[in-house]
DNA sequence: CCCTTGTCGTTGCAAATGCAACTATAAAAT
DNA sequence: ATTTTATAGTTGCATTTGCAACGACAAGGG
C-alpha cells in the first residue's frame, strides 16, 4: 500500500513533462520563425490527410487529439476560414459534420513538415541512438491509454 | 543526409506528446474534481518550496518552468492574491522581486500532492515495472536540454 | 558624469481557452 | 407514437495566454 510514488517514478514523470514542454515550445518557435501556423493546425490536418476522402466527424478528431469539443469547433472555424478544411453535412447523422481536408490544406501540411521534422530530428535523433529511440517508443507505447484504475 | 526522421523517431515523438497530453489532462481533471487549483500553481509553489527562505527571482522561476515572463507575472499576481506567495523588493536589483512561498502556500502544496501523486502512480507504476521506469527516466534524462544544434 | 544599450518586470489589447447553456437531432423508454 | 434521455456541435461569457509597448533600473562607453 504505497502512498507515494517511488523516486524514479517522480523523476521520469517530471522529465517527461519537461521534455514535452521544451519540444513543444521549440516547435512553435520554429513554426513561427517560418511564418507558419501553430502545431495544433498541423495535427488536425494530418489526421484528416491520413483518412483521405472519407473525412472525419468532429468528435473523431477530438478523440484523437488533445482538444475539447468547443475548442475544436472554433479551431475548425479558423481552418475553414483559411480554406484548409471544409465542413460538409453528414448524411447519416443530421447533427454532425464531416470534415475534409482541402488541396490547400495538404499544401500547408507539406510546407510545415520540414520545419517540424527538423526539430524532431534535432531533439531525438541527435540525442539518442537508434536502439534507444526504439526502446523509448516501446516504453511510451505501454503508457498510452493505460488507465490502471 | 537524412531529410526526414526515421519511423521509430516519429512514433516515439508522437507517443511522448500524446502521453504527456493525456497525463496533464488527467491531473487537471483530478485536481478540479478535488476543488484544487491547476497544475501550474503546484509547479511554481514546489519550486519556491525547494529553495526555501532565499526565494527566487521571477526570471529564475521562468527558467525552470514552461512559462513566458508576462504570463508568469500574472500567474504570480493570482498566487499573491491568494496569499500563497509574497513578492519582496530585491535588495541587489532595484528592478526585480524576490518571490517567497508563504505558510498557506506550503499547506496548499501538501493538500495537492496526494491528488497529483495518485495520478502519477496510476499512470506510471501500474503500467511499467520498476526496471522499465528506471530506463525511461534515463532515456528522458538524455533528452533534456539537448540542443543538437 | 551623461548617454546609450540591455534586462526585469508590468500592462493593454487581441486571440485563444474553458465552461456552461443552448439548439438540433438521434436513440431509448414507455 | 410520444416522451424522455443522450449526443454533436455551436455560442456567450469570463479567464488565460501571447505579443508588443512601456517604465524602471542596471551596465558599459564616451
Amino acid at each position: 500500500m504505497k502512498t507515494t510514488p517511488q523516486q524514479n517514478t517522480i523523476t521520469a514523470w517530471a522529465r517527461l513533462l519537461r521534455t514535452q514542454a521544451q519540444w513543444q515550445a521549440e516547435v512553435h518557435q520554429a513554426l513561427k520563425a517560418a511564418d507558419l501556423p501553430p502545431l495544433a493546425w498541423y495535427d488536425v490536418l494530418l489526421e484528416l490527410h491520413r483518412v483521405g476522402d472519407s473525412g472525419l466527424r468532429q468528435y473523431q478528431i477530438g478523440e484523437q487529439m488533445l482538444l475539447t469539443k468547443h475548442n475544436l469547433s472554433r479551431l475548425l472555424d479558423r481552418l475553414e476560414k483559411e480554406a484548409l478544411v471544409t465542413r460538409r453535412e453528414c448524411p447519416e447523422d443530421g447533427r454532425g459534420n464531416v470534415v475534409l481536408i482541402t488541396a490547400a490544406g495538404r499544401r500547408l501540411l507539406k510546407k510545415m513538415w520540414p520545419v517540424y521534422g527538423r526539430v524532431i530530428r534535432e531533439r531525438l535523433e541527435n540525442q539518442l541512438t537508434e536502439q534507444e529511440i526504439a526502446t523509448l517508443a516501446t516504453l511510451l507505447g505501454k503508457l498510452e491509454n493505460g488507465t490502471g484504475a
